[in-house]
DNA sequence: CCTCGTTGCGTAAGCGTTTACGCAACTCGC
DNA sequence: GCGAGTTGCGTAAACGCTTACGCAACGAGG
């Protein structure tokens, strides 16, 4: 079919044109269906574009239209090896929304956080990207936030709680973190748990202060607070070892992260704290491979689907009409309990 | 510093060129280095060009010269939810390569095989794309990376084995399996082992042979093969526990991939056979998660860096002198022992 | 039959770069 | 002091698309 040009060369819009007989305005209408053209010409015209095998040269096409037709991802927070299991997750969900929309997803992987920065405004500068969407971890980086919106971008945070002032061409799509660990806290308190741990990275977390509550509502006691290094398991290690010097131990550890809930695990096994038995874990995001860990790591989900749904739909109306006020959105999480958490036969101190 | 136009347009290049009393010609040339240009009017240019905060437009700059400083990274076969630890790894080292380069990376993370080729070519001929870097899992389609050349892109094909007649720019890195699958099969030999189990997705896929040959090299009875419907965990969960029939058992199982390998760790735990004490597991990949598994995985090392770095080298040579024919480059990998397959306390039989 | 509004399409001016070409103003060897 | 070669820069034509504008042709209403 698709007739090829053999020289490397691609087909415009102007042979096309000449070849069909018309002009290429009437090939550029037929191919948008925008503006004034009758639907006998334009069947004809993409029954034949179609089997010539013309494609737009997209630089062009962005380049007279003011949009480039693509948005950027990007992690606020240090993306290292592996930590990026949620980005991805997230990442698919929002490019199959964007789909529909035509438009295409860019995702920076490598460099430290200062270098990605760099880039992602570069991007916007270029006119790379008409929009970004940017996931706000720990915490709402508002001064650089509010950079970003100065540079007239549109742009959607993900982000645990809304911020006061949102600045323009912006919204925020809420995570919601107390239902999930709202239904993960209970279900300790149901399986006869009194005292659970709690490790994180970051003693600003939001997240901290939405377990604190939620565990007090449930009058469980968070003790003791252990803070790793960064969110990678390797740290989780090594701070779960420190865990083990206090007393008393809690039965249970909330990890702010299923990569640090790794860590933990490894770190309980090797030092002979049974899990569930003797430490109940539980971990966040539900990454794919929490259900193939040894036991099977219980977590809480993100929808990442709808988070992305979320967020594209946010996008594409501050794109389409940048002035009406975005409400916000805000997606749930949900409790999955596997055996990492199982009720323990009746909870044994250890030694 | 960067002054900013409050109305979210971007400062042109004649704009820039008006301001500083100079023409456009001047100031890209100052930009790029390239033609007659004093380097004292440069360097100034330079200078007054960070201060304005100009950004060329990057469509422009795409039509004008015919390149789009963009290539696509494609996985040629099943992309599914967490199969792609091992694309995000390659992206990784990949983009790092691009970056001095000054060249993006473009990855399609969502859809089936069929729809994601279908994107793939659209990029190539609407020159969102100078090349691509495809990873031919676990075969070589020849057809459809014939198909690939014929648009005229440089490709770079990231294989098992080289294909017969390379077709017009187009390279290939190998991935050479026989050094990490040789050194694993040699430690497994050395513990004691002489008879052990394959785990796989795909009859047809070149690894088998490999990993066949090396077995037979070694003195090791490769049996039975075991074939699960696709390389995600559940399939290899529910091919183990079918092994499990087998009599006799092998005393260590090689996955094709980590992936099949937590499945297969799963069944195993899961009825009871300990690992590694009476079956050592081992896989292909070792995706940063191996280490964290319980037990940790002993799998077979991929540099990544290097191979994105030998698939970018092998690409940016073709884009600039598109006649040379290129010099295919090969990786080599490398086994890396964890506990999962340990030196067993004497290799006990089941029951 | 004339006017007016509508419809379908072509013409051409952008969009923001790069770069071939041309033209002064130098440098240099004689 | 003069032609030839070199250097530094400006002019303007691409690159391939979109779209405002204009102009026929046409239908309808008087």
């Amino acid at each position: 079919m698709a007739t090829q040009q053999t020289d490397g060369r691609r087909l415009t819009i102007r042979e096309v044109a000449q070849t069909l007989g018309v002009s290429t305005a009437t090939v550029s209408r037929a191919i948008h269906g925008r503006g004034r053209i009758s639907p006998a010409t334009r069947a004809r015209i993409l029954r034949q574009l179609e089997q010539l095998g013309y494609t737009p040269n997209l630089h062009a096409q962005s380049l007279a239209r003011q949009r480039s037709m693509a948005v950027a991802l990007e992690y606020l927070g240090e993306v290292e090896v592996l930590s990026d299991s949620f980005l991805v997750e997230l990442a698919r969900g929002v490019q199959k929304s964007l789909v529909p929309h035509r438009y295409r997803l860019l995702v920076n992987l490598t460099g430290d956080q200062e270098y990605r920065r760099s880039v992602l405004r570069q991007w916007i500068r270029a006119r790379v990207v008409d929009g970004v969407i940017v996931v706000a971890n720990p915490c709402i980086d508002v001064d650089w936030l509010a950079a970003l919106a100065e540079e007239g971008v549109a742009a959607v945070w993900i982000a645990y709680d809304a911020p006061d002032p949102t600045p323009p061409r912006t919204a925020v799509v809420q995570l919601d973190l107390s239902t999930g660990w709202s239904e993960a806290v209970a279900y300790l308190r149901e399986c006869g748990h009194r005292q659970v741990g709690y490790l994180g990275a970051y003693p600003d977390d939001p997240a901290l202060a939405i377990i604190h509550s939620v565990a007090e509502c449930c009058g469980l006691q968070l003790a003791p607070l252990i803070f790793a290094h960064s969110e990678m398991p390797a740290d989780g290690y090594e701070a779960t070892v420190r865990l083990l010097q206090h007393r008393p131990l809690p039965t249970a550890l909330l990890a702010r992260t299923d990569l640090l809930a790794f860590g933990a695990m490894q770190a309980l096994q090797q030092h002979g704290v049974r899990v569930p038995d003797e430490m109940a874990v539980i971990g966040h995001d539900d990454l794919p491979i929490a259900q193939w860990m040894n036991p099977p790591l219980s977590s809480i989900q993100i929808d990442y689907a709808q988070l992305g749904r979320s967020a594209v739909e946010l996008l594409m109306r501050l794109l389409s009409n940048p002035d009406e006020p975005p409400v916000p959105s805000r997606v749930a999480t949900r409790f999955v309990p596997r055996r990492s958490s199982a009720p323990a036969t009746p909870p044994q101190r250890r030694r």
